[in-house]
DNA sequence: CAGTGGTCTAGACCACTGG
DNA sequence: CAGTGGTCTAGACCACTGG
């Protein structure tokens, strides 16, 4: 109630500040449903499209999480992870991985691909992509090129696992390390039904390449995660 | 009116993706006008709510830029930073770099940031709170905090540029390594309006420390960028 | 079938800016 | 002062889910 004149910031952001104290005070916990839109509109006396707004602010900071038609729930915090191999990422953090294969091909390469896995005209790439998840919650959508002539009859044998397994134990190759790209995007609708979130929901995106010992790219790959669940801890050394 | 019974998507997002492949093809060049919502909604034959939705999913994937009560305008790419000093990944970029500072003041430190520094109880931190600009638009909020003990005398030399090379000046610390968690977030009120950005618009948290060569962590911050005109290139190492 | 969030309408008043 | 985006209202119909 911002009572005698003083209100200075919209009632939607008012609105949304009371919600987020409640779940911060662990009033309102992990999964606990919030009043619905039109209960709340008539809680703070605001017609349904402005509790609607605040429970827009609270959806993209993650901190509620809609689901139609059911209603809306507070939300799990993010899981941390560092740029690297999701099932590792996981198991590091007590979870449970699991990928779910979308579809596996070979492909022509997008210019992006091929000059990032340095190939020559007409040669070809595996491509995959896939849903990762943890504990069933789906969390990543995957989408990774290796040079098809590099990776001989990768294709049959992706799986459920982990590729850079895959990729150690079929070739020998010896992964060395990752540079990413990091950048907060809006997904797509596709991605947003996947990943079992609404369309327009916030993302990030980690434009990825892996190296062998050689310092050949062996790996390009696009991962898209939920940013509501994702967070991302990076290290840099400072000697230049 | 969806017409021919063909369409499956909502009309916002229709004309969202109308507008966004007009970016794309460069019709629509950086800092030109976007028309406006009323006219917009009379072009698509739609309320004028409805074409806001529209515009708010541009606005959120970068590629617009709302600035009231002037209008609405194509938005520049983003610039791509490493985990380190704003002044030197602004150089490196080519970029004109700058600080303004907002305060500076020795406080009793929160518990995150006393952990971090590893102090002991009553250990007071030096803290500043800084605008970061590229070419004088506002990139980034940056929130400093040294041990008081290690730095003395540091409040009154901040400036304008970078407070890596102040502390390396003063006290000969040698910066070794940082570390940093990355999140999605929206960013509050006050920290739209110092970045020249309308309230609610996302962002990108950078949890940051960095090391001396002996693993100590001499500084602990908090970064929050805009999530429209920043991207973060970081690598690891996958020798364990 | 009751209730949810998703979408949409056709208006309204506001603060603010530039010409 | 005309025009902008920001906020807000009081409704509407929809697809979808669970009981």
């Amino acid at each position: 109630m911002p009572g005698p004149g003083g209100a200075r910031s919209p009632r939607y952001l008012t609105i949304a500040a009371t919600l987020r104290d409640r779940i911060l005070a662990r009033e309102l916990a992990p999964h606990d449903p919030l009043p619905s839109e039109r209960e709340l509109g008539e809680q703070f006396g605001v017609s349904r499209m402005t509790a609607r707004q605040a429970i827009t602010v609270l959806e993209s900071e993650g901190h509620v999480c809609r689901r139609p038609p059911r209603g809306t729930f507070v939300a799990e915090p993010r899981v941390r992870f560092r740029i690297g191999s999701f099932t590792e990422e996981a198991n590091r953090l007590g979870r449970r991985p699991r990928a779910e294969l979308l579809w596996a091909a070979e492909t022509e390469p997008d210019p992006d691909t091929r000059a990032a896995l340095d190939l020559h005209d007409g040669a070809t790439v595996h491509a995959f992509r896939r849903l990762r998840l943890m504990e069933d919650e789906p969390i990543a959508i995957e989408t990774t090129y290796f040079a098809a002539a590099a990776t001989p009859g990768i294709l049959d044998k992706a799986d459920e696992g982990s590729l850079w397994t895959l990729v150690t134990e079929l070739y020998g190759t010896e992964l060395h390390h990752s540079d990413a790209v990091l950048e907060s995007i809006v997904l797509d609708e596709k991605s947003c039904a996947l990943l079992h979130i609404r369309a327009g929901s916030p993302g990030i995106m980690l434009t990825r390449r892996t190296y062998d010992a050689a310092g050949a790219c062996v790996e390009y790959a696009r991962d898209v995660y939920r940013a509501d669940r994702a967070a991302f801890e990076v290290t840099a050394s400072l000697t230049s």
